[in-house]
DNA sequence: AGTGAGTGTAAAACATTTTTTACATATAAT
DNA sequence: ATTATATGTAAAAAATGTTTTACACTCACT
């Protein structure tokens, strides 16, 4: 079966609250490292903290993450 | 930060369309040995087979998949 | 009694995500 | 010029998710 890809658009929610990687990997318990590494598409998050994430913008979760079948 | 618990739905709505874990498995391209730990909440999947499941199931992925931050 | 399908479980190997530590660059402010 | 904040990146180790192989148990069926 062929990988997808996962999308987000942390980056974006974060900016628009003036949160930095640090501040945002704060609140929902990570490193801003994988936060950072999150943004840059560098891997998907656990289940758990993308559902942390979601939580932490307040807005679904289907708002923040999306997946490419065919990416 | 205390570790939250992932829960699903997915033995519900997998015997609700009468399919076995070896069929949901073929489907999602995850064994069938995957499919029974994530129902028996042994651990949560990963985002993309997340994704996969709730697609097969052509459900919106929070009638899927939740998050209890205190479980 | 035997067969097949579905499920639960376990251990080892493997793949992916996360942390830690560290260094680099850029920008804004003093 | 220096300092502080924010970001990008990298490598090794740790933690978590997945596959493979294997064995066990149940249930329906013949």
């Amino acid at each position: 079966m062929k990988k997808g890809r996962v999308q987000n658009c942390i980056k974006e929610l974060r900016q628009a609250r003036r949160l930095s990687q640090q501040a945002l990997g704060d609140h929902v318990g990570a490193t801003r490292q994988t936060i950072n590494a999150i943004e840059q598409g560098k891997y998907a998050p656990s289940l758990e903290l993308a559902f942390r994430i979601s939580a932490e913008f307040a807005v679904p979760f289907e708002d923040v993450f999306s997946f490419d079948p065919d990416g």
